[in-house]
DNA sequence: CGTCACTGAGTGACGATTCATTCAGTCAAG
DNA sequence: CTTGACTGAATGAATCGTCACTCAGTGACG
């Protein structure tokens, strides 16, 4: 049964928990799951899924909070490398689908499980989800000091626009029946963004 | 006590558990609501509720269905009386934010619970959803068709795109701590998507 | 032995749903 | 006009299953 001579107290349990909750949420939804399931599904009794967690929301809160600040973190280092802020969008949005699209158990999480409660959805906003929308804001009004996106257009309200696009593209790959990549939908998204926002 | 000389069992009994679930869904989400919270904000008993409703769950299927049909018949009315796609598209914009814009409540439960479980999303994608982007849909292939619109683009995407843009503007208003008037909006969305999607 | 990660049966609370009962209203008969 | 049988909408206390979480215990290891 023991896979690996597990070291000291910080074994991968945790890990195995969090992704275990993560495929267990997003097959029957937050609320319908029971920590007993997570826990079977992870390979660990009732009891120790509360050594890593003090209660089933902070499974919840740890899946997001993990992934958005590597998400974050990623973009922040792709974007120092470029200059031209359509390149920063483009890279962005790519590296977001593919994100999602590599995982749908995740995407499931994401785009579904994580907005099921105002309370959740501020939570979360004030966290990581403020902090995305503000990285591709800053991206916009740095396009419009170089004079490459239209200057009358408020950044906040395309940054929305940008992001809304996007996430209706990993909600819609989500629910579709039919299975196609969703990476490439960036590339649609950029070009009508960038032709809708762009200075002439 | 009685209003009026009633007819049969449908009182407007019906409609005002609707209503008070609808306020308590978006105050406490809907795994959080009580029955018995609706029925008190109802000002019924609890047992009364199961006259007119099967479950809990079908309440706020109800909830959407009825919202859901409304507003596509509306924005059918609307648009047989105008010809040019892009007016048709901002009058759809414009009705799509004034309806979440009116009523916060309903918003929150538009946007925020009825997302909350990829069964839900399922079901109501089935459903009017889907309907719903297939009219956008519809109206960008007519657009194309007239040359107003890229014809190389994919008009499946680009309602989606449209959609989601607009559905973005509609939850942050909510999460939002500013209060500010959602159905603005609608025309910021229009001028970046029109440019974005025109032809020459 | 002592420590410590881990276990899993048990508990307490909660809340959707049910159903025996109430009661306002209707109507036919006297 | 009164009475009494009848209806069914409405009530709300009781039921019953379901989990999130606890904690007394187990055993591996040094």
């Amino acid at each position: 049964m023991a896979q690996k001579p597990i070291r000291n107290g910080s074994t991968g349990k945790r890990e195995s928990i969090l992704r275990a909750a993560t495929r267990v949420f997003a097959r029957n939804g937050y609320f319908n799951s029971k920590v007993a399931d997570i826990a079977s599904a992870a390979g660990v009794a009732d009891g120790t899924v509360y050594l890593y967690f003090k209660s089933k929301e902070e499974i919840l809160h740890s899946i997001f909070d993990q992934n958005m600040a590597e998400a974050i973190a990623a973009d922040r280092q792709l974007i120092d490398k470029l200059s031209d802020p359509r390149e920063k969008l483009r890279r962005i949005a790519t590296l977001h689908l593919e994100r999602l699209g590599a995982d749908r158990d995740l995407a499931v999480v994401f785009q579904v499980e994580l907005r099921g409660s105002t309370k959740f959805m501020e939570e979360f906003s004030a966290a990581g989800f403020a902090e995305y929308l503000g990285l591709l804001r800053a991206i916009f009004e740095e396009g419009q000091r170089a004079g490459v996106f239209r200057k009358e257009l408020n950044a906040k309200v395309a940054a929305k626009i940008f992001f809304g696009a996007l996430d209706e593209m990993a909600t819609n790959w989500i629910i579709s029946k039919r299975s196609y990549k969703l990476e490439p939908m960036a590339d649609v998204v950029m070009d009508v963004f960038l032709n809708g926002v762009s200075a002439k």
